[in-house]
DNA sequence: TGCGATTTAATCGCACACGATTTATTATAT
DNA sequence: ATATAATAAATCGTGTGCGATTAAATCGCA
């Protein structure tokens, strides 16, 4: 058995690399949150800062970059699309004013409410067992880990 | 325990969703392999449509994107900057003028074997061993045939 | 044969995503 | 007290990604 990691002689297939099949699963899970998440408004980047913040209210941008390991440039635009939709609001901290503060607004803490489902319906897409996917999740979630240490 | 998917009474936070931390691993493969690729003058989704002509010279617009799961939307800027770089060539099927036939040049060839080390060093970076990622590029990609079936 | 349906890429608009840089603010060291 | 360093967010340029649409070519069937 050869695999592209362990013999490059070999005619190497992209689904034989790790990193495609997460780089593949990735689009496949947008494809299903779309048109769960049309319904709400949101794109899926969109989505997991609504997620972080009915989870802790009032975060700064930095802190949000941290959790969802995207950058200002990425984040900046992105909350200002959610500021638009009227879902968030974005303020400097007076008592330092380098960072900003990002709050639900009533709007945004509503529609956690209409999110309720899109977990169930996440999982059912899934058609695997809660264990398997809490399985895979801490797995992998440990690589994203390793990977990141070994860039410094 | 409780998770995401199994409690929406709980705060559910970014970390607990199995698709938050395959969205996050996908950019930390993305970092790692970026200093990798940029010796080869590669972003990662060229150099994953270089992988799969190595594969296999002489493929359709339409095939690679089977391959890839990526639409043509994607794809044509995307090959048309390969081409500009030297590495494939894109022509028309003259049996179908509908489909155009991507090619690999002599230079797109023999950067195959300036490749040939990347597996080993991305392999190194995971901190996992190959079984380890074996069985999870079998569960990833079982998953998202999965996700993908649900929608279509 | 010919005409509507299908197939295949390409185009367009929008939204990420990041590195590099810039701007503004705060911390620090002398 | 002031110059310097460090920090936080925003800005800019480039490259994905996709849905919707378009254009061109082929297929299919009467």
């Amino acid at each position: 058995m050869s695999t592209a990691l362990s013999d490059t002689k070999q005619a190497a297939a992209v689904d034989d690399f790790l990193c495609f099949a997460i780089y593949s699963a990735g689009h496949a899970f947008n494809r299903v949150y779309k048109p769960l998440l049309e319904a709400l408004g949101l794109t899926y980047p969109q989505y997991l800062v609504m997620v972080a913040l009915w989870a802790k209210d009032d975060q700064t941008v930095g802190k949000l970059g941290a959790t969802l390991f995207l950058e200002s440039s990425t984040l900046t635009p992105l909350l200002k699309r959610l500021e638009a939709l009227g879902l968030i609001a974005r303020q400097r901290d007076p008592a330092d004013e380098r960072q900003v503060r990002v709050r639900l607004t009533e709007t945004g803490s509503a529609l956690r409410d209409k999110a309720r489902d899109v977990p169930q319906c996440l999982l059912a897409a899934s058609g695997m067992s809660l264990d398997a996917l809490r399985g895979l999740q801490a797995q992998i979630s440990t690589l994203r880990d390793n990977l990141l240490k070994s860039t410094g």
